[in-house]
DNA sequence: AATTTATATCGCAATATTACGATAGATAAT
DNA sequence: ATTATCTATCGTAATATTGCGATATAAATT
């Protein structure tokens, strides 16, 4: 096997997962907080100051920007990255109804 | 290659990376969903309601344990599973702070 | 003690991910 | 037009994940 089985799962399970999987890799997640700080991000400067390969910055790029998370500007010759507000937003609410959903510990075992 | 470059990040990014990546297959999101539900779940019953195999779901309630955001007990025969709270609101900041942090679309490119 | 019930672990096959060198493509500078 | 610069893609090796049957373990029941 190796393939996740989708068709048994709800859309909205499904989408949450693909858009966490996306996020969990400490590269990504420093890409993120990279775009955060600034509001953009420049790919170059991101193969600079993380310690990773070119095609491999690339790589992580391509797949923040296939879940949505974040989009690409070209300009010139180098490209511009900066988030994506309404998949960012989306995420962000359906994080927060998931962790505020914790009743607290009462009847825990 | 084939093996994240732990080294080059920081003890935060691998952390919150690590704990975005237990969460981030829609089993393990139904499994949550399922505890957050009813404060509690036995196993047997996640292998009764989601269509996987037995070992399967121990499998990914070996993840999210070893990830420490949920903890077993034995009761009898079976095990219950719950919430670790710690672990929880940790995460659940985290990500609050992570989420926040976007300024808006602002000098966006 | 033997049996039933519930969960964990092992071993394996199929597939996915990670990382990178090499190379291609596209715009800017000379 | 040629060259330099920046990013994307291809191909590949190493490793990780997913799923499950088979089996092991451990408590409860008979």
């Amino acid at each position: 096997m190796g393939l996740t089985k989708t068709e048994i799962f709800t859309e909205e399970q499904n989408q949450m997962a693909a858009l966490l999987k996306a996020m969990a890799h400490p590269a990504r997640i420093a890409i993120l907080q990279r775009i955060l700080k600034s509001n953009t991000c420049i790919c170059g400067d991101l193969v600079d100051e993380l310690g990773l390969a070119q095609a491999t910055i690339s790589q992580h790029l391509k797949e923040l920007k296939n879940a949505g998370i974040i989009q690409g500007t070209i300009e010139g010759v180098s490209v511009c990255y900066c988030i994506e507000p309404k998949m960012w937003k989306l995420l962000q609410n359906q994080l927060e109804g998931f962790f505020s959903s914790y009743k607290g510990e009462q009847n825990c075992c």
